[in-house]
DNA sequence: ATTCAAACTTACCTTTTGGTATGTACTTAC
DNA sequence: GTAAGTACATACCAAAAGGTAAGTTTGAAT
């Protein structure tokens, strides 16, 4: 049996509407600009490095790594480096970040899906005198 | 039937992953900083802006006020103000807005509840040689 | 006449974020 | 011997986000 096969209710828990409580560091991460995307491409299938660069447009080089940075120290992301030359890194969600995905895919694609009605409630909006 | 009663195959969708989507932008509002928390707070009832202030530990009027007008602007969150003295303004979800806040609070409840999971994996990321 | 209250707005400044460009490492191919 | 390929790190700078503090509005209470 595992240290989280269960949720007992001795299970601490986070409360995001509390300063300096640490689920605060984890949605910052997530949260970040390029977070989201990355969890949503991974959650997909396996990519490199440079692979994730070109399916994530817009991003920068220090930006991808630091995002992945950020993901792996939370445990979300798992990093695979063959020591191979040239360099072979591929990037892949670990279980817990399988877990989330679903909660992360489920938040995006319904933005993705809802651009049409808010874009028309933007319009009206700013048609407000 | 009103306009967005049905999502027929005609519907124009976002694509997250690419640059300059208008999707992108409402990412951007909802994942800043403060919009998770205000959605979330929200979800639970109407609130006033003080309220929320309260609420929301750590937030600035500044931002707060920034954030509610992202938000509303995006059709997520209805502005309701009483011509009184002193002012008495509540804020709340649009229909739009709650919809989205299920997907919102799955999201949020995940990470307050493994929490403990991913403190565990920090620390056994910073424990690597 | 002064104070107070709520919901902001604004100016000013600091911190954080993000981009660009360049450097590095190492081996294979030409 | 030089270029290419991959995954970064780093320095430098510009832009954006965010905080603090003060001001605004208006009527009612003291």
């Amino acid at each position: 049996m595992h240290t989280n096969s269960l949720q007992n209710h001795k299970m601490p828990r986070g409360n995001l509407f509390s300063d300096k409580c640490p689920s605060r560091g984890v949605l910052k991460h997530v949260t970040s600009r390029w977070g989201v995307l990355v969890i949503l491409a991974l959650e997909e299938k396996t990519y490199r490095f440079s692979e994730l660069r070109k399916k994530i447009t817009g991003v920068s080089e220090k930006m991808l790594a630091q995002t992945l940075q950020g993901l792996e120290h939370d445990g979300l992301v798992k990093r695979v480096s063959y020591p191979v030359v040239p360099p072979h890194v591929e990037y892949s969600l670990t279980g817990l970040g399988q877990d989330f995905s679903v909660k992360v895919k489920d938040f995006a694609d319904w933005i993705e899906a809802n651009i049409a009605d808010i874009i028309e409630a933007q319009i009206a909006h700013s048609e407000q005198s």
